[in-house]
DNA sequence: AGCTATATCCGTCATAGTTC
DNA sequence: GAACTATGACGGATATAGCT
């Protein structure tokens, strides 16, 4: 089962720090913007749980996209966005894609900032080389290596070599566990290895259930990605097909 | 109802990267 | 360089859906 497959989430309308933000200012943050012009976006009522998606570029004609309507919208560099409905979520393109998510609270004004967002998850050190563990790849663990290899085993020196160390497995933290024997051959492990294993497993245990959250709000992010793109998308070929209309008619006349 | 396939979640291991 | 952290890989458990 492939572990991307495995743990990737149903999408949901909740705004999350697009990982991929950090690609053109990660380094040592992005300053903040001086705010030049404030836009107030105000959803349709009709429409109560709805995401404001924009595509938002520095001096240019920028895309305010909701469920209902896509109304074009002037951005100088340097902006505040008004939203007045809680829980809404703005994708903006200023180099590189982000997301911003609008705290409950009414009126919630976001200064557009190289990586400004409300979720924790945008706090992350997103450093370019860390960026998502090289799209995913990653050599085989040993353990794989060794299971093509025709399933062998790392070796366990026997009860009755005359040695107590009996065993050394590979451990999270990269340190080692060591299993001793008595003379009957029965393992045993001093209890402060077994208490420091069970503290390693425990941080683990939740660095792992981190590790998955994350993952998918990245798997949101690209997927929220996905749909202003397409959404961009989408009105450009509209705007296409009108202007292209618009000629016809003229050349007509 | 029983079986099988698929999806999802979770704990653990392995290991690259980071911190001290 | 040891200790720690983050995350892909892996396997087990459980849930759900479709089929017989």
């Amino acid at each position: 089962m492939d572990g991307m497959v495995e743990e990737n989430g149903t999408s949901g309308a909740a705004g999350v720090a697009d990982p991929l933000s950090s690609a053109g200012s990660s380094a040592g943050g992005a300053p903040h913007v001086v705010v030049t012009s404030i836009v107030q976006l105000t959803l349709p009522t009709q429409a109560p749980s709805a995401q404001v998606q924009s595509v938002i570029q520095p001096n240019q004609q920028s895309v305010i996209q909701t469920a209902s309507n896509i109304q074009p919208v002037q951005l100088p560099k340097g902006n505040v966005i008004l939203v007045t409905k809680p829980s809404s979520v703005i994708h903006t393109t200023q180099g590189t894609l982000q997301t911003l998510q609008i705290k409950p609270e009414p009126n919630t004004i976001l200064s557009a900032q190289g990586q400004s967002c409300s979720d924790d998850s945008c706090s992350d050190d997103e450093s370019p080389k860390r960026k998502y563990r090289e799209m995913l790849t990653r050599r085989p663990s040993y353990r794989k290596i060794l299971n093509d290899l025709g399933g062998a085993e790392i070796a366990v020196i026997p009860a009755d070599s005359g040695l107590h160390t009996l065993a050394v497995s590979g451990t999270a933290g990269g340190g080692a566990i060591v299993q001793y024997a008595n003379q009957d051959g029965q393992f045993y492990v001093p209890e402060d290895q077994t208490r420091k294993r069970e503290l390693r497993l425990l941080k683990n245990r939740e660095a792992a259930r981190e590790c998955r959250r994350k993952k998918k709000e990245y798997i949101k992010c690209l997927e929220n990605r996905v749909a202003v793109l397409e959404n961009q998308n989408k009105a450009l070929i509209d705007e296409l097909k009108s202007l292209k209309e618009l000629y016809c008619q003229q050349k007509t006349e």
